[in-house]
DNA sequence: TTATGTGAATATCTTCACAGCG
DNA sequence: CGCTGTGAAGATATTCACATAA
């Protein structure tokens, strides 16, 4: 009853390509990455065997993964950076512009108004919220924190469409829901819960408690099972 | 010429457990919280059914997972909850204390300094450090900033294992080289690139860019592929 | 009856190995 | 040559479906 994946039986308009397996999907953001660092470094082009070195994976992964968005290869050669960057942009829709919003001015909330790489991938926040009437009024990374009460109506008069959710578990859920009603697109949710929202809103979930288990636990088991780092995959 | 996976060839004195697949592993983190939730919830049991529903996966990737590290579950009845939470904490070594260091006092290191979850995860930081002599000797979440040349012979004396590095990427290989030799366990890297880390010792990175353009790309690709959240799994 | 645990079937992902192109 | 792009093979992971146990 799931598996309706897109199997595209047929559409003669779009240029059908073959679905991005949901692993290569993921690692495209990091070829993204290496590639903005590559420039940086001087270089025009890459193989796909350094760019594996760089990242941890195999030549061939790199390969597969990248003719998927794109035929940017040249054989013999390598790809070039400038033309891959462009395409990968395009494809994660970063040649345009986002507005968004912080909700959460705690801890957390705070690092990311003053979190450089917000910039770096085009998303600017234009507005912070918090549910503490001691935090509402101050200012953080030169931002005023407004009421929860302000929230739908900003996200709705400024056409916002991501949010950056740093609230206590508890209410992740709450605000989420509310956010969504508001015509959110895009939901980055750094609450140790998971969200639901409805179709068409993206909701991921980034939980540092569950990142330092997942760390304890690749110590532990590295001192019976030897070898492998905590992703289980080799050094080169 | 690499495929030299732990086959475990054969001893003859340990439980030999079926191998957990690695997805599996990363999903035990989350049945961890779970049932830390349901515990402070009341509940006593829970089905893999009602456990896939809070968790967005399948009732029987629960029970397929649950069956791996444990048989902790009772036909008709369900997962006795008290006990498949010892069981995966035993799983995470979270049955111990682990000290941790924090490196890099800036945004996102001050936040991690009054984050709550640390302790919930059994994990204390024991002394932090910044290259920096403007933030070196000041105090943020009750600890002192130590000089980074006071790095490797605190880790060495205080046998810390765990390292949270939250400085800027360009410095993050060095550090992480540093820690290695001065025998830390586990680093979680905050930085935006992967840092190489010698076997025997695991390295995790969270890497908020890279966040922010995977959601970026799962509300570009929902514009045109309706239907999955952003993790590419369907809602209930 | 209910809900786990698990062979078997299926689906998905990775790697191999090499054709093909610059 | 060197390095990409890709069928085919192999390895992993998920789902189905049901025997099994309380």
């Amino acid at each position: 009853m799931v598996g309706a994946r897109a199997r595209s039986v047929d559409s003669p308009e779009v240029t059908t390509r073959a679905p991005l397996p949901r692993p290569a999907a993921k690692r495209l953001s990091l070829y993204l990455r290496e590639c903005e660092q590559l420039l940086i470094e001087n270089e025009t082009h890459v193989s796909s065997e350094v760019l594996a070195g760089r990242l941890g994976l195999t030549a061939s992964q790199v390969r597969r993964d990248l003719a998927y968005v794109a035929q940017a290869g040249q054989r013999g050669v390598g790809y070039d950076i400038r033309g891959l960057l462009d395409i990968l942009q395009r494809e994660f829709g970063l040649a345009r512009d986002w507005r968004a919003v912080l909700v959460g001015v705690g801890n957390i909330g705070r690092a990311l108004l003053g979190y450089a790489p917000f910039r770096n991938a085009n998303i600017s926040i234009v507005a912070a919220f918090d549910a503490d009437p001691g935090v509402v009024g101050g200012t953080w990374g030169g931002r005023v924190v407004r009421p929860m009460s302000d929230l739908s109506k900003t996200v709705r008069d400024q056409r916002v469409e991501l949010a950056v959710l740093a609230v206590p578990g508890a209410a992740a859920q709450g605000v989420a829901t509310e956010l969504a009603a508001a015509g959110i697109r895009g939901i980055l949710n750094f609450a140790p819960v998971r969200v639901v929202v409805p179709p068409g809103v993206a909701a991921n979930t980034v939980d540092f408690s569950t990142e330092l288990r997942r760390l304890a636990m690749g110590v532990a088991q590295m001192s019976q099972d030897n070898g492998a780092d905590a992703d289980g995959r080799k050094a080169s």
